[in-house]
DNA sequence: GAGGTGACGTCGT
DNA sequence: GACGACGCCACCT
């Protein structure tokens, strides 16, 4: 394979599309469950997701602080925090409010 | 081929 | 408990 890393592009997008509507994540959590190494790559991951390989709940995803930090490369910034609301989930001023409430962690569910 | 950047996380002060 | 600096690996210029 040439295109190896491509490979882990499709892992990253596999256990978001695997978030249960109302329930976040965290990029180390993916990382983690991936052994990554770096939570960074799943941010490049979900950056590369712009290319165009289907819809998945990116919204759902957000760093360790709960914030989004993504939500800039989002077709609105408001679509991230709004999607979010409509699930559920409590945003304040782009921060998932107890998000330890709503934390969903691929290696204890999907184990 | 080399340097810089980035949807983050953890350690140290 | 809050703020700052370093590390990680892949992609872009």
């Amino acid at each position: 394979m040439t295109n190896n890393s491509k490979f882990y592009y499709e892992q990253v997008y596999e256990v978001v599309a695997q978030i249960p509507r109302g329930k976040v994540t965290t990029y180390g959590n993916i990382a983690d469950y991936l052994a990554l190494g770096s939570a960074r790559m799943v941010g490049y991951a979900l950056r590369n997701y712009h290319a165009g390989y289907g819809e998945i709940p990116a919204h759902r995803v957000v760093n360790a602080a709960g914030v989004l930090s993504g939500r800039l490369h989002f077709p609105t910034p408001d679509f991230m925090a709004n999607q979010l609301e409509s699930e559920g989930v409590k945003v304040k001023h782009n921060k998932v409010v107890k998000i330890q409430n709503y934390l969903w962690v691929p290696a204890n569910e999907l184990l």
